[in-house]
Formats: structure tokens, C-alpha cells, sequence
DNA sequence: TAAGATTGAGCCGTCAATCTTT
DNA sequence: AAAGATTGACGGCTCAATCTTA
């Protein structure tokens, strides 16, 4: 494997990480318009709604492909606004369990119409419904190629 | 235009953030562990390098689409290190021009053998080169399609 | 020793306000 | 009024250290 990357793949390095700031600033500002808060709550929410019982903030950084300490102040942040609950874990001693209060549930309820027509604003209008495949399953290969 | 993205538009969008947190964290490990710099000094320094003359901050802010208050730090800490020099700007008493100094020359010249490694490594790995070419061009759509 | 999780300190980006010049 | 740029206060992420249990 050769030191010396394609002009390709420089171009597309450079403009990964603009177009996902674009984007998400986009999308944080029409939530945050909306009285909504940051996409960072939806995205651990969602993931303990998914699982459909309490997860580990291990399970949760895996699955977010956030850091242990990232993650632990967002719960910090999620319990002190009443959308989840730390339990303890009765399997691990050192453990917690996250579990998804109805409160949380509400807000994942009251932010998908306005995150979803976001979405289609600043991303789905841009691309081709060919093309919006096209560029997830190129992400695929980024997020799920081993280093 | 309506309100409802595609499925591909929605995975294409949750996993963008995703893939740029993983490439840029990757990316900046490396470069750090070899003792540089994080890759904002580095976008700013080669903008100012291949203008080839001193830039505006609100030129910056508009190649590199970062806030005006963001640039302004930035700067602050390019000029603390002594990479680049404000200057006053003679066509306009409001604003400032931003010149490279040798020493941001000689870091630019510096990095660039082991972020180009790094590229290889984390991005040119992973995709073929015409799948970094179709990438590039994807999210070129979502950085210039206007709103 | 290693793994799950938290915490204090510090850095960086953002918000709102401000200043100067156009 | 509007545009370029800066600044104090603050929120959130990161680093390194720490604690507890496996």
C-alpha cells in the first residue's frame, strides 16, 4: 500500500469533512430555529428506541462511533433534561444501563417531521435519488473498511 | 420539492457526519502523534499559500465556509505561533490582510509528506480510485447546489 | 492488568454584543 | 444601515488522570 494517495482521493478528502459541517450546521439550524436541541441528543435517543430496552454507554459509543467521555457528558446532559435514566447494571458492577424515559420518546416523536424536512432540504433536493445511494454505500466503504 | 427525503437520502445523511468524524479523528491522530499541528492551521495555511499573495479573513472564511469568529481565532493562534502576520489593509480601514510567513512555509512544507500518508491511509485505502473520483463529485453536489 | 465509566482542566467554537469603517 | 473583524462569556469536546469492578 503506497504512501501516495490519488488526486481523486485528496479531492474527495477535502471535501468530506466542508460538506458534512455544511450540512449538519444546516440541519442544527433549522432545529435549533425550531426550539429543538442539538442532533447529538437525537442520535443517542433514537439509538436506545431502536435497541428497545436500556443500553450501556459502551454499546452506545460503538454504535455512535463517539468517545467514551463524549458520550458520558451527553448523558449527563440527556438526564439533567429528564430524556433518560441511569440504572445500574446488575451483569457488570462497573456498569451502567441507559434507559429511554417517555420524556425522550416525546422528543423523538416531536423532532422527526422537522428533522426529516431538513433532511430533504439541505441533502435529498441536492441529489438524485440515484446518486443519494450511490453516496451512502461509498460512506459504507469510509465507515466500515477495517483501518 | 417536498418534505419527505428517500431512504438513500436519509442513510446518505447519517452516515456523512459519521464518515468525516472517523476520517478527520484518524487523520488528526496521526498528525498529531507526529508532533503537528491540527488540520485547521494547515487548511488556512495553504489557502494563504496558493493565493500566493495576502488574504482577507472574510476570503478565508468564504474558501475554507467557516464563521467569521472561528477565522479570528484561528488567526489568532496561526499569528501567536508565528506562522502568519496580520497586517493592515490598505484598500479597506475596516478589515485586515493575512500574510504567510516563512515559517508557516516551512510548516506547510512539514506536514504535508505525512498527511499525505495519512490520506492514503484512511481514505485512498479505502475506495478505488474511481469510486473517489464518483465521491468527490457527490459531495461537490451537496457543497455548491445552492440551498 | 484491563475494561467501563466519570471528572477536572484546558482548548476551541459559538453566541451576542461591540467597534470601526463603508 | 451594512460589512469586516474582534471579544467576553459560555457550552461542549478532549486530554489525562482516576475510580471501581472484572
Amino acid at each position: 500500500m503506497t504512501d501516495i494517495p490519488s488526486e481523486a482521493a485528496i479531492l474527495a478528502w477535502a471535501r468530506l469533512p466542508r460538506a458534512a459541517r455544511i450540512a449538519l450546521g444546516a440541519i442544527e439550524a433549522d432545529l435549533k430555529a425550531a426550539g429543538f436541541p442539538p442532533l447529538g441528543w437525537y442520535d443517542v435517543l433514537v439509538e436506545l428506541r431502536r435497541a428497545g430496552k436500556p443500553l450501556r454507554p459502551v454499546e452506545i459509543e460503538r454504535q455512535l462511533l463517539l468517545a467514551q467521555h463524549t458520550v458520558s457528558r451527553l448523558l449527563d446532559r440527556l438526564e439533567a433534561a429528564g430524556h433518560v435514566e441511569r440504572q445500574p447494571c446488575e451483569a457488570d458492577g462497573r456498569g451502567q444501563v441507559i434507559a429511554l424515559k417517555p420524556e425522550g420518546q416525546a422528543l423523538l416523536r416531536a423532532m422527526w417531521p422537522a428533522y426529516r424536512a431538513s433532511i430533504a432540504k439541505h441533502v435529498g433536493a441536492k441529489l438524485g435519488s440515484s446518486d443519494a445511494e450511490e453516496l451512502a454505500r461509498l460512506l459504507g466503504h469510509l465507515l466500515f473498511e477495517p483501518n
